[in-house]
DNA sequence: GACTCTATCTCGGTA
DNA sequence: TACCGAGGTAGAGTC
């Protein structure tokens, strides 16, 4: 990695035009070719960058960056205050705990977290447009489609209604009812829903660890 | 900034859980006191960090980030092989042009290129479930919805669907008809527009952008 | 390759 | 502050 402090400034043409002014910027260049240009601020999001695959052409006065989709990164060097490299080797990896599919994997385990009385028929149910999180059945042996979301918002219970178009193409299942389940559920994913006739839950994932099984646990 | 190239582990609980074994990593600290932690690969985005307001802990062996919300992010320095600091300043900023808004305020200023005898009636039409992007009223008054995207795929066919939803509602509207505006309309967005009974149009521009007042121009 | 969906999304606007 | 929508979304998984 290399890592380069300088007085600079930046222009990108590709998916759109932009430019940065002549300032004082860190420009990160990785070992797979990416850049990117840091602020010293503004959280992790660069204030513009250029993913690998790249074809990097470096001087003295400036560094361009072109891509196999022809958008290009040029930055101009007025100042170098600091130039310095790095051997950082292979990285491990991250260890992930609680997103969605352990929220899936968990209520896959539980469906009656979701509604009394429910069982599972199968976790991501092919469709024509991509697989439903959960299919289940109810109580009174109904067919029911889950749309499991960390956060319930506005798109998902569109794709849930998307999803139960599809199903009702398979007349083998009947009528199939909807159900959006999420950590939280948001006011106007609410309103749709219910307006669709979608039932919305909310489920607590810590309560749900403590339902299933202790191997669906990471650490 | 501070740039601290080291061995370390890191944990990080907040939203979710995660975890870094062992390795080399470039640490970077930026003033507004937001952590990053990158290896040397993966694009612009850190392996784990915490963003802004932060407060922070660091002594020879670790680093630990807390914010408000109660998330935490401990970096663990088993070898430190460079720490630095660099005094960047405030930044200029990012200009842009051609991103959505801008394609919307050139389809305000010249209607007429969605369709002919097309005229405005407001920009940024409120609803209950967000702001219609542009109303207008076709030559024979009647009024037209039209959504914008720099890119038209499905999610904007469904986005018009509901607004038309809502804007039939509000009875003084009378019939309301949908065109969905892009600067290139997807194959399935196209399918589902029509099926909608909505029209799709695309716009060039560049072209655009010779039709409406200079002043709209960045740069 | 195209398409789909997730994300500690990030970021900006607005009520 | 919370909520919503856009993004050069990026990135992972599937077909």
């Amino acid at each position: 990695m290399r890592i380069v402090i300088a007085r600079c400034s930046v222009d990108y043409a590709g998916r759109l035009a932009a430019h940065l002014p002549e300032a004082v910027r860190m420009i990160m260049v990785k070992a797979d070719g990416c850049v990117a240009v840091h602020a010293d601020g503004g959280a992790y999001k660069p204030l513009n960058w250029m993913n690998a695959p790249n074809t990097l052409v470096a001087d003295a006065e400036r560094l361009v960056v072109t891509n196999p989709k022809g958008e290009q990164l040029t930055i101009t060097l007025h100042e170098v205050l600091a130039d310095t490299s790095h051997q950082l080797g292979d990285d491990p990896g991250l260890q992930k705990d609680g997103v969605e599919s352990h929220l899936q994997e968990l209520l896959a385990a539980a469906p009656h977290a979701i509604e009394a009385g429910m069982t599972l028929v199968r976790r991501e149910y092919p469709t024509a447009i991509g697989p439903v999180d959960l299919v289940c059945r109810d109580a009174d042996g109904k067919v029911v489609a889950v749309e499991v979301k960390r956060c319930g918002e506005i798109d998902g219970v569109e794709q849930l209604g998307r999803y139960i178009e599809r199903l009702h193409l398979d007349s083998t299942l009947g009528t199939v009812r909807g159900v959006f389940v999420a950590q939280v559920v948001r006011p106007q994913a609410r309103v749709l829903a219910e307006s669709r006739g979608f039932r919305w839950v909310e489920v607590d994932y810590d309560e749900l660890r403590g339902l299933a099984p202790t191997d669906l646990r990471l650490f």
